[in-house]
RNA sequence: UGGCCUAUGGUGUAACUGGCAACACAUCUGGUUUUGGUCCAGAAGAGUCUAGGUUCGAAACCUAGUAGGCCAACCA
C-alpha cells in the first residue's frame, strides 16, 4: 500500500508546525465567520471549504459564527440563507455562534481595559479623529480626550451603553500608539453608539463593538485555535494580538490569525454592491439567477456541492493575487456530473426525419443506458417511431469525410436505436429543408446482438420520437461577462462587459422519460450538455437550465 | 514619502525546506468509443521579475531594484 505524499498548502504547514510546538491535536478548532449582511458567493465557498475542510482533515470542530456587530446592515434572512448554503455544501458546524452573544463579555472586558488605562472615551467628531490619524507617512496626533480620567471614562462609557448620549457624541477607543507605522494601531475605535435594534439583541444595546474588538475576542471565547481570513486583514493582526493579549491570561491558548489571498473567479464579479446592481438593474432576474456566482445561483444552475468542493480544493491556497479561470470550475462540474447525471435525449433545433420503411403507427420501446460510467445506474426506455426529430446541424445534403453525421446516401446510428440512411430531402419553395427521408436497417437494433447491429458507422445521433416528444423550455446559460475581469478597465463600467448572450431561452423536444423530472434533477442531454430542472418547472411546462455544455473537440464548421 | 504582503508555463498550485522545476486546468496530436462526451497514450509550453551576493550547488537564503496588492470607515 503506497500512499501518495501530498504536499501541504501553507495553511496546513502552519498547523503542522504548531502541532509540533505548542498545540495538541485536540486544541485545533476553526470557524467560518460570515457577516449576515448578504448572500454567500463562490468566494465564500472557498473559505467555507478551507475552514470546514481543515476541520475534516484534522478532525477538529468548526464553528459557524455570525459576525453580527453592525445592526445597520445585518438581518435574519441572511443568517438563514447562509446556514442553508453551508449545509447544502455538505458541512456541519460544531456550534452556531453569534458575536452578539458575547456583547456582555465584550463590554465587561472593555471596562477592564478602561480601568487599565488601555481605552478611553473620545468625544470628537469622526472628521476630527480622521484628521488626527495622520497618514501612512506621517504620525498621528493625540486626541485631546486621550488623557481623560478612568472615572470619567467609566461614567461616559456607561452613559453610552445606556443610550444617554447622542449617537455621534462619543466613541470608545483603545489607547495604543498614534505614531505607529501601522495605522490600524493608531487608537482604533472599539465601540460606537448606535441607537438601533439588533436582529438578535433587540434594543438591549445602544453601543456596538467594532470588528477588531469583537473578532479576536470571539475567537478566544470559542477557543478557536486558528482564525483564517483574507490578506486585507493582515495589518489587523497586530491589533488582533494586542486585544487578545489584554483579555487572556498567560498560559491561555490564544487564537492565531493567519491570512490567505482571496480567490478570484474569471468572467464574473463578486462584490456585494456589483451583484446587487445586476439584480436591481434586471440584468439578472434574482440573487439566485443561474448566472450569479452566488451559492444559490450556482445551485440553481445545476452545480453540485461536490463539484464546488473539489474546485475549492483543487485551486489550492496561496498569498498572491490570482484569477482562476472559470473553465476550471466548469471542468469540476463536468467531471462530477459525468459520473452522476442520467443520460437522456433532447433535440434543440429540430429537423424532421421520416423513416419511410418503418410501418406507420408502429412504436417500439428501446432500452437506453442511464449512465455508461455507472452500470448500477440502470436503464430506461425510449420510444421509437416512424417520425422523429434530429438536430438541424446533424444533417447536410453533402459534406466532407470529417462530418460524422447524416448526409444523403450515408448511414448514421440513432443512439440506442437503428442505423438509418438518408435517401432524400423535402424542401419548400425557398430551398429550406423540411424533412429528411431515410430508410432504416431493421436488423440493426441496438443491443440486439445481430451482425447488423454491430456494424461500425461513422456517427451516432441523438433523436426524439415526434409523437412521444415533450416540449420543454430550455434556458441556455453562458458566462455573465465577456472578459476575464470586468472590473479591470478603469475607464469603463463593469456593466459594459455584460455578455448579451448570457441567457438564451429556447425550446427543446425531450423524451417522455423526463416527464416527471423534479426541480434540481440533473441530466446529460447527450451530445449537448448537462441540464438541471429549474424550480420554475411544472408538470405541464418543463424548464431545464443548461449547467454547462459538453466539451467539444470538434472545432470545425 | 512610510510600513507590510506578493512575484514559478496561458491559468491555478507544487518542488520532501539548498540538489539542475512537478501536478491540474486550458491548448494541440493520436487511439478507443453506439455521446465528436468519458477513457487511454502523447506533444508543446516556464529555467522560476531584474541585478548582484552567499554556496560545490539557489525557485528557495541575503541586498538592492522593478512590478502588483494592502494600510488613514463610528464597515467587516
Amino acid at each position: 500500500m503506497s500512499e501518495e505524499k501530498k504536499s501541504l498548502n501553507f495553511i496546513e504547514q502552519i498547523i503542522e508546525e504548531d502541532l509540533k510546538t505548542d498545540y495538541k491535536a485536540s486544541d485545533l478548532k476553526f470557524r467560518f465567520p460570515p457577516e449576515p449582511n448578504g448572500f454567500l458567493h463562490i468566494g465564500h465557498a472557498s473559505s467555507i471549504c478551507l475552514n470546514f475542510g481543515l476541520g475534516l482533515k484534522y478532525n477538529a470542530p468548526v464553528n459557524l459564527r455570525f459576525d453580527d456587530t453592525n445592526p445597520l446592515k445585518e438581518e435574519t434572512v441572511y443568517v438563514e440563507s447562509i446556514k442553508s448554503d453551508v449545509q447544502w455544501l455538505g458541512f456541519e458546524w460544531a456550534q452556531e455562534c453569534y458575536a452578539s452573544d458575547y456583547f456582555q463579555q465584550l463590554y465587561d472586558w472593555a471596562v477592564e481595559l478602561i480601568k487599565a488605562g488601555d481605552a478611553y472615551v473620545d468625544s470628537q467628531s469622526s472628521e476630527e479623529m480622521a484628521s488626527q490619524k495622520g497618514t501612512p507617512t506621517q504620525p498621528g496626533t493625540a486626541s485631546p480626550y486621550r488623557k481623560r480620567s478612568v472615572e470619567e471614562n467609566l461614567a461616559l462609557f456607561e452613559a453610552m451603553k445606556n443610550g444617554e448620549t447622542g449617537e455621534k457624541a462619543h466613541v470608545l477607543r483603545a489607547k495604543i500608539d498614534m505614531a505607529s507605522p501601522n495605522m490600524i494601531m493608531r487608537d482604533p475605535v472599539m465601540y460606537r453608539c448606535l441607537h438601533k435594534a439588533h436582529h438578535r439583541t433587540g434594543n438591549d444595546w445602544m453601543i456596538y463593538p467594532m470588528y477588531d474588538w469583537a473578532h479576536g475576542e470571539s475567537d478566544f471565547i470559542e477557543s478557536v485555535s486558528h482564525s483564517f481570513c483574507t490578506l486585507e486583514f493582515l495589518p489587523h493582526r497586530e491589533l488582533y494580538n494586542w486585544f487578545v493579549k489584554r483579555v487572556s491570561k498567560t498560559g491561555d491558548l490564544v487564537p492565531k490569525q493567519r491570512e490567505f489571498a482571496r480567490r478570484n473567479l474569471s468572467h464574473t464579479v463578486v462584490s456585494k454592491r456589483k451583484l446587487a446592481q445586476l439584480v436591481e438593474q434586471s440584468i439578472v432576474n434574482s440573487w439566485d439567477d443561474p448566472r450569479m456566482p452566488t451559492i444559490s445561483g450556482l445551485r440553481r444552475r445545476g452545480y453540485t456541492p461536490e463539484s464546488i468542493r473539489t474546485f475549492a480544493e483543487s485551486i489550492g491556497i496561496g498569498k498572491r493575487e490570482n484569477m482562476i479561470d472559470v473553465a476550471h470550475l466548469e471542468f469540476c462540474v463536468r467531471d462530477d456530473l459525468n459520473k452522476k447525471a442520467t443520460r437522456v435525449m433532447g433535440v434543440m433545433d429540430p429537423l424532421k426525419v421520416v423513416i419511410t420503411n418503418y410501418p406507420e403507427g408502429k412504436e417500439e420501446w428501446l432500452s437506453a443506458e442511464n449512465n455508461p460510467e455507472d452500470e448500477s445506474a440502470g436503464e430506461h426506455e425510449v420510444p421509437f417511431s416512424r417520425e422523429m426529430y434530429i438536430e438541424q446541424e446533424d444533417f447536410r445534403e453533402e459534406a466532407n469525410r470529417k462530418f460524422f453525421r447524416l448526409k444523403l446516401g450515408k448511414e448514421v446510428r440513432l443512439k440506442n436505436a437503428y442505423i438509418i440512411k438518408a435517401e432524400d430531402v423535402v424542401k419548400d419553395e425557398n430551398g429550406t429543408i423540411l424533412e429528411v427521408h431515410c430508410t432504416y436497417d431493421s436488423e440493426s437494433k441496438s443491443g440486439s446482438g445481430t451482425e447488423a447491429s454491430q456494424r461500425k458507422v461513422k456517427g451516432t445521433l441523438h433523436w426524439v420520437s415526434i409523437p412521444h416528444a415533450i416540449e420543454a423550455e430550455v434556458r441556455l446559460y453562458d458566462r455573465l461577462f465577456t472578459v476575464e475581469d470586468p472590473t479591470a478597465d478603469k475607464e469603463k463600467d463593469f456593466l459594459d462587459f455584460v455578455n448579451p448572450e448570457s441567457l438564451e431561452v429556447g425550446k427543446a423536444y425531450v423524451e417522455p422519460y423526463l416527464k416527471s423530472a423534479k426541480a434540481e434533477d440533473k441530466f446529460q442531454f447527450q451530445r449537448i450538455g448537462y441540464f438541471c430542472v429549474d424550480r420554475d418547472s411544472t408538470l405541464d411546462h418543463l424548464v431545464f437550465n443548461r449547467t454547462v455544455t459538453l466539451r467539444d473537440n470538434w472545432k470545425n464548421k
